[in-house]
DNA sequence: TCGCTACGAAACGAATACGTTTCGTATCTT
DNA sequence: AAGATACGAAACGTATTCGTTTCGTAGCGA
């Protein structure tokens, strides 16, 4: 009985798996995006993809399961930011990659759903807040390490400070008709930070 | 022919209608606020207001035209401020305001709903960001006269402020696991427009 | 009091989506 | 080349919701 082996990640697996499996979650996100967390039905799903309904259920339990895989690889998108320049242009290059992101991205078109999703389910409800939260942990160092380094103008609270550089991104996007363009970084940083850092 | 009649109110309406409209308009945001947008049912908005089905029908054509009145009872929450006060005590006082509305009230617990509405929906979508613009407007001319009177720091746009401020309020019920406490007023008005005013 | 009408309850058919199952085919590993 | 298996297509029964209709009742104005 060659038990110690299933520990151990099969030699070679089946590629027609994970490529199915890549492809249907590129449709969930499509979906997500496009009718929303309540309309979302797993038949469009497969339709989106190309795919047999059956192939889906043989990967996923049920809906929830693969709204949350799919939600899983949104994470992918992921595009850290570089490491040169001041702290205020590492800081306009920050919100104007988090305007594009939120703006145009499968992330950005997910994003109600998002919402919607993590009002209605806990699972996702935490997930989304630990996802967030970790993507604004570089933001919150720089600010930060810009404030003790006297680059930044003392007595701000770093996090808070984040929040409202990205959270006026965000309220952008959800509440106005005029979505956050890059161009306006620099504005929204002399407007919170003041311009005369 | 009396036409002249059909422009003047009927003279004593019955008021059964007038109830019935109210009631359901009640539960269909308790519905919209419990399930989502996705989520909202005409039979579950019927049991929740103790009427019948048909009653609904008698006054919305359809499921979009209760939700759109729906949001538009939700304007009746409006509770503007006072007029007393340094600048700052009547921006805390706002920003106070927003925090009890977005976390608690009936329009917070419906909010994910209206934004998943909002993206799904042209007209609910201009509805939702033409309310969300008149809301501000009162906190845009505070800051804008407080800019002016030297209260508050030069070089700001008053309605990026405005958004700033807000923003993270919204931001941090939409996506964090932390809403925004009405003691944190202070300290986002510091963070935003420095603690030096 | 009398006629009118808004009402609640119930049943309706159509449509949609879930999740399951079957079956023949195409593609993988060995 | 041969056996194993993941696949797409299709059909299935169940459940839910839509929006309509019918009917007897209760509350309204006159």
């Amino acid at each position: 009985m060659p038990t110690a082996l299933k520990h151990t990640v099969d030699p070679r697996p089946d590629p027609r798996i994970e490529r199915s499996r890549q492809v249907i979650l590129a449709a969930a996100l499509a979906e997500l995006g496009a009718v929303g967390y309540g309309g979302f039905a797993i038949e469009s799903v497969a339709a989106r993809a190309g795919v047999g309904k059956s192939t889906i259920y043989r990967h996923w339990p049920d809906k929830l399961a693969l709204i949350a895989d799919a939600f899983r690889k949104l994470q992918d998108e992921r595009d850290p930011e570089l490491e040169t320049g001041t702290p205020r242009e590492k800081l306009a290059r920050i919100l104007r990659h988090v305007a594009d992101v939120v703006v145009d991205s499968p992330f950005g078109k997910c994003l109600p759903a998002m919402i919607e999703a993590a009002e209605r389910d806990p699972a996702l409800r935490r997930y989304h807040h630990r996802f967030q939260a970790e993507a604004n942990k570089p933001t919150i160092a720089l600010i930060a390490s810009a404030i003790a380094s006297g680059d930044f103008p003392a007595g701000r609270d770093p996090k808070l400070t984040a929040q409202a550089l990205i959270g006026t991104i965000f309220y952008r996007r959800l509440m106005t008709d005029a979505p956050f363009t890059p161009a306006e970084a620099v504005a929204l940083i002399d407007t919170v930070l003041g311009s005369e850092v």
